[in-house]
DNA sequence: CTTCACCTTGACCATACGGTCAGGAAAAGA
DNA sequence: TCTTTTCCTGACCGTATGGTCAAGGTGAAG
């Protein structure tokens, strides 16, 4: 860090090691659990000692939470494209284009998210009670009104909501898994675009919206 | 155990520890990851000692390895419906549903799966490189043959599997989030109904079965 | 230059964890 | 009955972990 020799400014040293941990912390969450990981790798892959997390973060929890938070905007913004859609077929298509990128660039993110979760939400239980709820809420109408409009068939709008997820999320979550099916090796371009079309044609078909 | 007066003869006590401690162990395993899991509480969980676990099971990776090797058996064992089956919608009706009781019986198990594959498959990595691996080409070149035959839409067979799992295992790992969304409640019998219901026909419209 | 607030870090601490072991209890076999 | 094998467990150990702290360094303000 800092390799050029300019000295840096309080604000740049403050951003830019709590955006080194934050990033580190986020590798390391997602490869062992919180319970697997250790302020120290996490200090070793910031490239920090370990009492220098403590200074920013005071506590393991403190920096998990944070992680989580972060993740946890990035899902929501993923969503802003259902709402400006005419109609499901785009709402949908740009919903799964969106999760997708996700799960490709953020594979970790989607790892701890997932990991919280299973754990019963011990850290973001009041945000699934309050934001996700009002969210999920919001677009389950949507997509009623999508139905009552004749704009595609009558299904449980809650049963696809979480068919969105699961589908999306798996390619990160379950990525390593892929991968191996895959021949040991990551995704081409071509095979991410594959999947994205797959998943959209597949759903958007199933629901008799296209 | 052994609440009635009854001695119990060796074979039976070895089964009976063995089952009580690992029924614990993939409870635990599950609701805290393998980091965050600990022989204490596991010990707790199945009301013996830590030392008599460390009798049966030389370390927590041993138990570990254990419970995940379980749970990869029932995986692979629900698949059995998609080979007897005449055609596309029997072969998939018939592993959603199975896959779907899983994560309604076994939630703990399927979680646990998660957790290790999300981490890398440390333990089960030669495992998928084999069974797993063996058993996707299969069903994946049954799922070619249908296309071939025209009983169904034109499409990746991998990516359909994956839907399949990522969509059914949704219900157990995610099941928290799930039941937060539902105001808190389980899903009854009825809303699992729905949802193996919703799942099927999602997935048999858009692939074109049906 | 001086002062002050903020940043850095090696050394340290208490605790909790995985694992060990010796010695006793109980069942199986003779 | 006596012997052998298996099972049980309290007490213990070395280590690694989250967290603390005091002392020193460094940019900003006057």
């Amino acid at each position: 860090m800092n390799e050029n020799a300019r000295p840096l400014r309080r604000n740049e040293i403050r951003a830019q090691n709590e955006a080194l941990i934050l990033q580190a912390a986020e590798t390391v969450f997602a490869e062992a659990g919180f319970g697997g990981a250790t302020m120290q790798l996490i200090a070793d892959m910031a490239g920090l000692p370990k009492a220098n997390l403590h200074y920013y973060f005071a506590t393991k929890e403190d920096l998990y939470r944070r992680v989580v938070q972060n993740i946890f905007e990035i899902w929501l913004h993923a969503a802003d494209c259902f709402d400006n859609a005419p109609g499901p077929v785009e709402a949908i298509g740009a919903y799964v284009d969106a999760k997708m990128e996700i799960s490709r660039r953020h594979p970790n993110g989607s790892k701890v998210w997932a990991s919280e979760v299973m754990h019963g939400a011990p850290v973001i239980q009041d945000y699934l009670e309050s934001t996700l709820r009002d969210w999920t809420a919001g677009r389950a109408r949507l997509i009623q009104n999508w139905i009552d409009e004749g704009r595609m068939d009558p299904v449980n709008p809650d049963h696809l909501l979480y068919m969105l997820w699961a589908t999306t999320q798996h390619y990160a979550d379950f990525g390593h898994q892929i991968e191996t099916l895959n021949g040991g090796a990551p995704l081409s371009d071509v095979q991410w675009l594959a999947a994205k079309e797959s998943v959209k044609r597949i759903i958007l078909k199933g629901i008799g919206a296209i």
